[in-house]
DNA sequence: CCGTATCCAATAAGATACTG
DNA sequence: CAGTATCTTATTGGATACGG
């Protein structure tokens, strides 16, 4: 910067902080910056690889998607690891403090899914619709299922645990599972929340609990927006 | 495409969008950008004046608060309102929509206090700080007991009802409360967080109530920084 | 392929001065 | 007081080139 630091008190890098002791404008420090908060969704079903994030996170650059890993790498909230051989790849997972995070994401979810201007019609990923059904589930009417659904998005497959009320989540093989849906991260959120039809999507195994398990999920009321002025 | 728009579906303005269906996602296009959410935080406790925004968002400059509140305003998130004569001055007030994303600030603040760089000596403003006191109370600990507590910024005051484990702040006469706190929004958070003494704020009426309500907030524990490699 | 690094154009943010 | 206007600096995104 040409002529050295603000030298205002940084909480967190010496970059651009909001010098705030509020808890939430420190969280902001360290997720806050564009892709920030995206790129650890990505992570919040296991670990990924670079390649795997830019894709899943259409519209970032290849040097941002860098440049947010090394910072959250530095805050704590990412590692990077290498897979063991043969496989010998590099993948990015999120720390368990990075995982803490997963509330934030949720209340953000919540809140949004209210909006008028909310357009379920563009791209997700397996990871943001998968983590949508632990935020949406209605926790009353699931705590009367259990067992567990397999989803299979091409080649990554999830497998979710119904129990007490909540869906637990993560990869897996889901041969084995009650249910098995099998399709795009959009034909499952099109089935769960846009109220498309069973059969738009594949579904094996027990199709009485797949009706059951897509009646839990639904979108709260949008907000009517208030009158222009007053 | 040198100039024109993207043309990519953009859900909210033709501006940066991350043009993801995800609801966190969406609600970074709402509040995501440097500010946003630190404005509509001010409101939370009632209308304010552009120029009490301005002097509580320390570092926020005035083009910048002016454009963050036209958006916010442009997205039902911020109405601007008239006060009746003869204050007749302008005020910014959030929206029930907007106040809605209160649990957004608290899973935030909630987070972040784990945070081993988190600061609490920078500075921090009234409503910042009482809004973590609804964050942060120990509903366990509150829920046997119930009272008013009242609480003078200089001439900016708020009243706490205390009651089933909550707290309910809002902006209103101090005077009748069962107890008052009196001094600046870092003092109240270095007694209620930082283990100051009580006689480090000033305190009328109920000292016992006082002390009681004091120990009601805590800071989670930090988080232990993992290796900086493996 | 998997990532990084570099360059460049477009935007957003910050500082400051200014006006009704 | 409540913003605008203007100018400067920083960050982003896109393209592309580079090293393993």
């Amino acid at each position: 910067m040409e002529l050295e630091n603000k030298t205002r008190g940084c909480s967190v890098d010496a970059k651009r902080s909001y010098d705030d002791a509020c808890g939430a404008a420190h969280a902001l420090d360290l997720i806050g910056e564009r892709w920030g908060l995206l790129v650890l969704r990505e992570l919040m079903l296991g670990p990924r690889r670079f390649s795997d994030l830019k894709k899943d996170l259409p519209g970032i650059s290849a040097n941002v998607l860098t440049q947010r890993l090394a910072e959250l790498e530095e805050r704590g909230l990412v590692r990077k690891r290498l897979l063991p051989p043969p496989a010998s790849v590099q993948v990015y997972e999120a720390t368990e403090w990075g995982l803490e995070a997963e509330p934030i994401m949720q209340a953000l979810g919540r809140w949004a899914a209210r909006s008028p201007r909310h357009d379920p019609t563009l791209p997700i990923s397996a990871t943001s619709i998968l983590l949508s059904l632990r935020t949406m589930i209605d926790q009353q009417a699931a705590s009367s299922m259990a067992g567990k659904v397999g989803f299979r998005f091409g080649k990554d497959t999830y497998v979710g645990v119904l129990g007490g009320g909540n869906i637990v989540i993560s990869r897996g093989d889901p041969s084995g599972a009650d249910v098995v849906f099998t399709g795009t991260p959009a034909s499952l959120g099109a089935v769960v929340y846009g109220g498309a039809p069973l059969s738009s999507i594949e579904v094996e195994g027990d199709h009485d609990m797949a009706r059951r398990f897509v009646a839990l999920f639904s979108l709260p009321p949008k907000v009517e927006l208030a009158p222009p002025r007053n």
